[in-house]
DNA sequence: ATTTGCATGTAACTCGTTACATGATTTA
DNA sequence: TAAATCATGTAACGAGTTACATGCAAAT
């Protein structure tokens, strides 16, 4: 029930049709969050029967009509009460690390291309932070300060562990290669 | 697709019952990757008609009798070609963070109050990890001494990200405080 | 001419969680 | 005598993915 949350998250920011909330999820919290249009149109349905948001139509000329969702009080309730709750259990789903855990029955030369692999997407995310970064830097972008604060902070961790994970990587791969030089 | 995985690699470890399995998802690879018994006895059925695990009855005395699932070749063959295979890419589910975009609408003691017991999630996980390499040390555990250095190095892996998560956890608590001291 | 952007959805499926059901044996 | 361990599953639901369907406007 997680990606219902991060939804009233967003319209809690502005109101929103399905179309900008899936912009808004693919341009900001991409490495944070993602989900498919389907998955936020069908939420959006099921949280206005829940009273969580309300929707108007918007009529538009040159392109298709919105319908444009926008928070109900029970909607702002309970985006701050996820807010403030005890923070679920760490997901324990890293399929990297499980691939990892029987990489001993590949070849070194197969597991360094793995390990090679895996480096590049850790680069790509670190590429995707430090854009982000540059963005919110932007002073002309003073639209929600309060929230910015926080998420610089965000993108600074995820940077933070995700250099961590980078440098663990490169004296793997070291290791690896100096394993296969020695046998 | 990855419980498959996972459940292919835990029988190329030894044949075993969906009850084995999932005690040892449990105890060996509880920070990496999890399921529940109904989810591992569904796949175990599903494997079996895709014809990757076959399985027979043990009869037991005193216990109850139990299904023992092995792999069959072709169970071998996808095995090998999935740690081969191109890594997946990262998932984009950080629940935390997501947390954390929208912090900005809590007040600070209640903030300091989320990462207090994040901060206590990422404590415990250190601690299953340093205790899970306490048992590797064991020199009467030869096994699988290939997968051991494998999964030696992922548990430091496992440290080291989570480590630069305590620390950046440990620095944004101190700001925020300072900052309520300030205001 | 083709692709990208805007905009909404449905259908079928897989993956994952929670609750329930059963019952003997061993340990505290 | 209560709880944990061993052992297998079903049912219902919720979450997430992939493929499909439609159609206009603007930019390349």
């Amino acid at each position: 029930m997680s990606l219902r949350n991060a939804v009233l998250g967003m319209l809690s920011l502005r109101e929103s049709s399905g179309y900008d909330i899936k912009r808004h999820f693919d341009r900001a919290v991409h490495f944070v969050w993602n989900a498919s249009n389907s998955q936020i149109y069908r939420e959006l349905v099921s949280m206005e029967k829940d009273d969580l948001v309300s929707s108007r139509t918007v009529q538009q000329d040159g392109r298709p009509n919105k319908k444009v969702y926008s928070l109900t009080d029970t909607g702002r309730n309970e985006l701050d009460r996820w807010l403030t709750s005890p923070a679920e259990v760490p997901y324990g789903k890293e399929p990297f690390l499980m691939r990892l855990f029987f990489m001993g029955r590949a070849e070194p030369d197969e597991a360094i291309k793995v390990l090679e692999d895996r480096r590049a997407q850790v680069l790509s995310l670190l590429a995707v932070a430090e854009e982000r970064l540059q963005v919110f830097s932007d002073p002309s972008r003073t639209e929600h300060p309060d929230l910015l604060w926080w998420q610089v902070r965000l993108i600074e961790g995820f940077q933070r562990v995700n250099t961590a994970q980078l440098e663990w990587i490169d004296s793997l791969i070291a290791s690896v290669k100096a394993d296969a030089g020695d046998g």
